[in-house]
DNA sequence: GAGCTTGGCATAACTATGTTATGACTATCA
DNA sequence: TGATAGTCATAACATAGTTATGCCAAGCTC
């Protein structure tokens, strides 16, 4: 694997492992055997790091979406594509957060601006394609039916904020520690929320119902960011883990 | 005024005026003439400095609003507090990333966990009564029977989820540059809640007109914070502006 | 094949930032 | 008046991003 894959791969993993702070060119080069020079031979700095891994996060977090089955219940679709959502999210935080700039990885990322910072995301094709899934599914929902309006992208818009925002407030440790969250908060969301947009009550249910159980049988295949249990034993212990190695002075 | 006070309303100051990037102890120091040293004796560090920050920043918002009136139509009053919601995240993104434990302050920052980085909010007493505010509101819509659940806490799990979700899409660039995405995307999705949560429709509209009218009658309100572009006009700058403290009175 | 060019990379130095050690100065109090 | 505690400037140290420099191997030209 060439140097820069594998600074690229050690970035993610690290990033997980030991949190954005152990994002740092010296720890990173060491992580391969190389010299934090090879960070600016591949990236031009640590900020082409940061993009670049976000971009590849995108493209992980695109596929983990684009993977989950269409099937003749678009309102399934949807919702099976919140729960996936959601559980890319709670697998990997950091990297989520890092992918919507809502992440602290350093000094050099305040630098690293232009994509950490405000328009991180909005203007990277890659996260482009990731709301377009969601739009897709809206819009076959709007075809079949089942929901009503007249612009599948406002309607995305609001599945988006509703899922982003629980996502980011489960992280922080609203909404209890398990995923307890997500029957108690973001289910009943999704439900009013097709309710409000005009779908019927028992057609509801329905998806919901279709959409738990095909999440259920997908939980058991393995794919590889989809990390452990993130249903049924999902980081009690809260998002960072890491006894943070030699701060400060050492003492 | 005291010198940690200085150090304070500078640290606020320098975050929305120049990004995060700007929070570290020399430039703090020299913005109000001291050394660094100064931060160590009342913060113990940029950690702490950090933590103050945020909590600052959770009792301006919290009296922000606390200050949105009570009427005899909760759902008009849940909806301005939606409003008073965005409006400050919006005029204040800095800082609202900061509360959130969302923004990048540099290396130090990483380092401030404990605060910045993942328990931020929900451990924090401060943060608690920003969404008991909320809590109250959907409880008083309970109350008046116009829309239907049993837990209270879940549902304002749900508001929130919403508006922060959106918050924060919309600051990265999602939904438009104006305040376009709230009316696409916020106020419909507010709309299709209330709905879902078994409001009558009539009765969302005028309560929606309500709050929009009331809305509009405190822009001209010499709030600080209380930025123009929520619904037409463009908030250009709307970075700036600190929100003053301590304007409680209006309840 | 000899020499040149280019790209990858290690070494080491430079800069910025968090942090700490030290000591001076001031206010308060016994 | 002397002691103590708190505040804070100076200066040094550690870490992390970055840059300067040069080595070296792979091609390429002649």
């Amino acid at each position: 694997m060439s140097t820069k894959e594998r600074l690229i791969e050690a970035g993610l993993r690290l990033l997980e492992a030991e949190g954005p702070e152990s994002l740092n060119a010296r720890k990173l080069a060491g992580e391969i055997g190389a010299s934090t020079m090879t960070v600016y031979t591949h990236f031009g700095g640590m900020a082409g790091l940061y993009e670049t891994l976000v971009r590849r996060a995108f493209v992980q977090f695109g596929d983990a979406l684009a993977a989950v089955d269409r099937t003749d219940d678009p309102v399934a679709d949807l919702l099976a594509l919140g729960m996936t959502y959601r559980e890319f999210a709670s697998a990997n935080p950091q990297r989520y957060r890092l992918m919507f700039g809502v992440t602290a990885p350093g000094s050099g990322a305040a630098a690293a601006n232009d994509v950490t910072e405000e328009g991180t995301p909005s203007t990277l094709p890659e996260a482009s394609a990731t709301f377009d899934e969601l739009r897709r599914a809206v819009q076959r929902s709007l075809d079949a039916g089942r929901i009503h309006g007249d612009d599948a992208v406002a309607i995305a818009g609001q599945f988006w904020s509703m899922v982003h925002g629980f996502v980011l407030l489960e992280m922080s440790g609203f909404f209890g520690a398990d995923g307890r969250g997500v029957t108690t908060v973001l289910a009943p969301h999704a439900t009013n929320l097709l309710l409000g947009l005009g779908d019927d009550p028992a057609a509801v249910a329905g998806s919901t119902q279709a959409a738990r159980e095909r999440f259920g049988a997908a939980e058991a295949s393995p794919r590889a960011e989809a990390a452990p249990g993130a249903r049924a034993a999902p980081r009690a212990a809260g998002v960072r883990r890491g006894p943070r190695p030699g701060r400060t002075s050492g003492q």
